[in-house]
DNA sequence: TGTACATCAGTGAACGCGCGTTCACTGATGTAC
DNA sequence: TGTACATCAGTGAACGCGCGTTCACTGATGTAC
């Protein structure tokens, strides 16, 4: 018996539980959306009863807002995958990536977006604040392109242009109420990227044009 | 007793409680927000019975969808009357008149981009259209500026413009992932749309700028 | 190594509540004569 | 105008179901000696 701090039996257990039980309801939520997630399904579907997902998370909101916290680091850590040699390329690349994050994973993204707390309690504070680290990824790139901007308008900059793309690709991928076929969505956003850098003095890459090339 | 068809003392009646119940469900969206919608508040509230309201609307869904219906309605006749002799002027007009509709009417319009059906029923058609109506107002200026754009490439910019447009609306007011102070979001959309149409090779109004002119 | 006791994760039936929906009944309004 | 009957909106208690949550109990794992 040694004293190095060593994991129990139950400890392992346990763990394993914990990592069955979030894979399960990240699939559930995957595939048929937050609103389908129950904890029966969960339960059975990992093999365990439903007091265990209690005994593991507290309430049903843990078991969420864990695999909503995995999603951010999933994102961020393919968003900060993206080149960062020439920083035009590497917006781009920004804007590419989260459209094909959101593409493969579209109702993880939305349950981390819309899910709402029960009676009022604050959303997780650290899981917002790597969603404000996720989009200052932009920062840098922006920086290198605007040396006289200040840090205040790179950082509302830098939401802007979060906040545009978000929108172009979340209601696009909706195919509801903006009909856009999903094969064109990479093209309207490579095209959004080209013609605001334009409009900011920044040639783009020119890619997908309007039959207007941007400072022509 | 004339023939002329005139309504009958019950059908005004059936008329006034219908009017009622919507009005009352439209204030409890927009103060509380489509999840803290109950049949039985709405009841309680128009001074009658839940039979009253099933007797009307068939559903619950139906009251909602006639709120969403009146929602799309009300923002139509706002964006309709964006003075339209400028171009330039009637999309920046479009886009502070959907921002201040939005921020006037938060919940009613999350109520009408969030709101999903029962058992997949598909959402209604004739509110989707109006939803697309609404947002081909930016069509003729858009025409006016770009004259050598086919109309594939008018449509696909329009919707960008849109969506874009509300992603930066919709995650601002929402304040948890992008906090960006209420008072800023309008200077945000003026310089997105600044930005944007510089890009497009067109001068804007050059309102609250980065220290960047566009295409200076 | 073995035994006795302690701990604590696991269990799942049962609870409780919210809430949309129904339906047999009532009564006001409309119609016929 | 009055009376008798028909119609149909209004009523609200009761239904039914989904679903998150609890908790007394079990049994496997850990600890002490």
């Amino acid at each position: 018996m040694n004293n190095v701090q060593e994991e129990s039996l139950r400890d392992q257990k346990k763990f394993r539980r914990r990592l069955q039980i979030v894979e399960i309801a990240r699939g559930i939520i995957s595939a048929k959306g937050l609103r389908s997630l129950k904890v029966r399904d969960v339960a059975e579907a990992a093999g365990c009863s439903v007091g265990s997902v209690y005994n593991e998370f507290g309430d049903f909101d843990g078991v969420i807002l864990t695999v909503n916290r995995e999603t951010v680091q999933a994102l961020t850590a393919r968003l900060r995958g993206v080149p960062a040699e020439d920083p035009v390329r590497q917006l781009y690349g920004l804007a590419e990536t989260y459209l094909d994050f959101f593409a493969a994973h579209a109702n993880l993204l939305r349950s981390l977006f819309e899910h709402r707390m029960e009676d009022d309690r604050p959303y997780p504070d650290d899981i917002l604040q790597m969603v404000m680290d996720a989009f200052a990824l932009m920062h840098p790139p922006l920086v290198r392109l605007l040396p006289d901007a200040d840090d205040v308008k790179i950082a509302l900059l830098s939401r802007t242009l979060f906040s545009a793309v978000h929108g172009i690709i979340s209601l696009g991928l909706e195919e509801r109420m903006v009909a856009v076929p999903p094969q064109m969505l990479r093209q309207q956003i490579e095209q959004f990227v080209d013609t605001h850098l334009a409009g900011l003095g920044i040639a783009g890459l020119g890619i997908a044009g309007l039959g207007i090339r941007p400072l022509r």
